[in-house]
DNA sequence: ATGCATGAGGG
DNA sequence: CCTCATGCATA
């Protein structure tokens, strides 16, 4: 029945959808997950992503990431006080491919954090102005390639808060929603939900402000505290030592996003790597203002 | 819009 | 155990 529905609810903005009730297990584990494929050597970046993934995941390598030192210096323009996601990679490399190319604005290649920012906003207008809500969309993509997405992704892509590889993964795929959206080329395709396995999910627990402020206090002496301290910590906070792993993991993906939190004030460039590894890598920039 | 959680992939 | 991409459940 409904694939593609043009919210049928009032005109307000949008809500969440309460799944409806029959017995559709609301879980689908879309088993697709990819990210790059093809073991290229460059840093990252390659996200042509025409291809689709549906059906096995790969991925081929995790972070390769960026770590430029900033060498930035220049007097600059800037438009707006805007932060950097990493280096932008400038992979290219098809071999025997001649040149070609392209108008420097839809997609292709990997975009700067500028154009995504644009991108992302530019998509939010219009996906509201088309009347759709992020869930509606989540589910496009399902239909119209083979990856279904929630509202959290969609509305996390519109604020910037996926990490800058995330963002240029999903670009390409919103940008062809955009344009089968506004030609309004109502075909619906059929969606087909892999149903789920089930398991069970552990009830979220809910961490108390003074305790979270304890772990902010932490997170910024030490963002990566071994097995012990979290034990140890945990004990202190009288909160699982799992909670506390996993909110530490958590905080970090944070600070790797577009927009990132609070702001690494200057004078403090984090010093990660306090005992382990020393990772050679990491861009957090600019503070916030 | 977000907080906590799960899982694949890699050590 | 970590990182990353994602999302259920909530606020």
């Amino acid at each position: 029945h409904l694939c593609i529905t043009r919210h049928t609810p009032r005109p307000s903005m949008q809500s969440a959808d309460r799944r409806g009730g029959p017995p559709a297990p609301p879980w689908e584990r879309p088993t697709a997950a990819c990210s790059t494929r093809s073991p290229a050597f460059t840093v990252n970046g390659m996200l042509g992503a025409g291809g689709q993934p549906a059906g096995l995941h790969h991925h081929g390598l995790r972070d390769a990431h960026d770590e430029p030192h900033h060498a930035d210096h220049h007097p600059h323009p800037h438009s707006h006080p805007h932060q950097q996601p990493p280096p932008p990679p400038p992979p290219q490399g098809a071999p025997g491919h001649p040149g070609a190319h392209h108008d420097p604005h839809s997609d292709e290649d990997t975009p700067t954090s500028d154009d995504l920012e644009q991108f992302a906003k530019q998509f939010k207008q219009r996906r509201i102005k088309l009347g759709f809500t992020q869930a509606d969309v989540g589910l496009a993509l399902g239909t119209l390639y083979g990856n279904v997405f929630s509202q959290t992704t969609i509305c996390r892509f519109e604020a910037l808060q996926l990490s800058f590889k995330n963002m240029c993964k999903l670009k390409p795929l919103l940008n062809k929603w955009l344009e089968e959206a506004d030609s309004s080329s109502g075909s619906p395709t059929s969606i087909d939900k892999i149903a789920a396995q089930g398991r069970k999910r552990k009830k979220r627990t809910s961490i108390e402000v003074s305790v979270k402020g304890a772990l902010e206090s932490h997170f910024l002496k030490c963002p990566k505290p071994s097995a012990q301290e979290i034990t140890s910590l945990a004990d202190s906070l009288q909160l699982e030592k799992e909670v506390v792993r996993v909110w530490f993991c958590n905080r970090r993906q944070k600070e790797k996003r577009m927009t990132p939190p609070g702001g690494t004030l200057p004078g403090a460039e984090d010093v990660y790597g306090g005992s382990r590894d020393t990772p050679p890598h990491h861009g957090v920039q600019t503070p916030v203002q």
